[in-house]
DNA sequence: TAGATTGTTAATCGATTAACAATC
DNA sequence: TAGATTGTTAATCGATTAACAATC
């Protein structure tokens, strides 16, 4: 029933955050509505690409027209399942960890912080916002009694793998990957890698593509 | 002179850095061969991928026996660049900015941390590693004075653009943006978002879009 | 109504995969 | 030499863009 469906691919996924951004904005600057093509220059897309990618989900806008900012808003907030909650904890709370607790934003979206885990005994005991730094000794006793969705993985390489293996043998079904390294887990759990290092290197990268290829070229 | 070549695409240059992570991790296990065949099975893609990806830039491996491990490290480490040293600085001292201040092994793969800015006073003074932290009104004054590469914002969105155009108003070439909204830059800046409220908004897609789509199709 | 803009199909473009001759 | 594996061309697949009928 209901018409035939492919899958979202993941190009289109990661558009819609930034989809959800630019509407935010125009939303607080009072713009009531937009059209594909205005959206699209703002955006530095083209329209035709804004359309395909909300026609995945149906028909949000009206011809002659075009979208209701605030309507479109709210429905790419819902597609992105920002209308609910998560329980997150944070393994790891160095610099990183402690950097991604203090964004209060993410609360506001929904994605309620737990608790942070560390080896550190400096650290165990501690609190940021309320919130208790445990030893991560206590990490699977912990899965065991609180429901927890997302695992934020902010701990060193060598470390990761391991933290990985328990947080989804205990019931976490995404995790945001800062260690820097490829996590190996099963199937249907959620993996969302933040490579910084991987991040930084296309960096270096660009800034020397041309020298690069007169080198090659020359050979 | 030399062949026709055409311009790598930012797809291929996104799966170097892994490369590299999986060929340092061979090497340190002291494997000295490897066929693109057996990269394919650890990496999870195709053997055509890695041989067209690697093909960019020339010929590496040797038919029949494939790819000298070391060599192949050695030479993708100089295609990302890192042989080379880049001056960076960090804008915004919070837990984010002192988290990659304190990134040892980017200082290893050459890039060199020569200040941090931020606009607390309380922070303003301290030393991280050795490092200053600077008033970020003397930014500009500090850009005059020392050649900087990539500038490194980890500011909050109100303060990026402005941030932005002091950078490359000053001779920074490259951006590695934290501050969670886009950049308006000339052409020839280099930007590398980091936007972690979309990497965090592409989990909660994921982990409800079975249900979202159950929804869509009952209408 | 006339003008504007969507939703959607068709065309194009680019990236990935397959195939295989070259060759170590 | 025979077997293995690359480098590279050709085929396929998927994503983006263009076009336009539908319709507000």
């Amino acid at each position: 029933m209901g018409k035939e469906r492919t899958k979202v691919s993941m190009a289109v996924i990661r558009r819609l955050p930034r989809y959800q951004r630019y509407l935010d904005e125009l939303f607080k600057n009072d713009v009531k509505r937009i059209s594909s093509r205005e959206l699209s220059e703002r955006m530095g897309v083209t329209a035709s690409q804004i359309r395909q990618d909300l026609n995945c989900f149906g028909g949000f806008g009206q011809q002659g027209y075009g979208y209701n900012v605030e309507d479109l808003y709210n429905t790419i907030t819902d597609i992105l399942g920002l209308n609910r909650s998560y329980n997150t904890i944070i393994v790891g709370a160095g610099n990183l960890g402690q950097a991604i607790a203090g964004y209060t934003n993410f609360e506001k979206s929904g994605f309620t912080l737990k608790a942070l885990f560390d080896v550190n005994p400096k650290l165990i005991g501690l609190r940021l916002r309320d919130i208790e730094i445990l030893d991560v000794d206590t990490l699977p006793d912990f899965l065991h009694q609180h429901k927890v969705d997302i695992g934020i993985m902010c701990i060193p390489r060598k470390a990761a793998q391991q933290t990985a293996d328990i947080l989804t043998s205990n019931g976490v079904r995404a995790i945001w990957n800062f260690s820097m390294t490829d996590l190996d887990v099963p199937a249907d759990i959620i993996v969302e890698n933040v490579h910084l290092s991987d991040s930084l290197y296309t960096i270096s990268y660009r800034l020397n593509e041309e020298e690069l290829f007169n080198k090659i070229d020359k050979n």
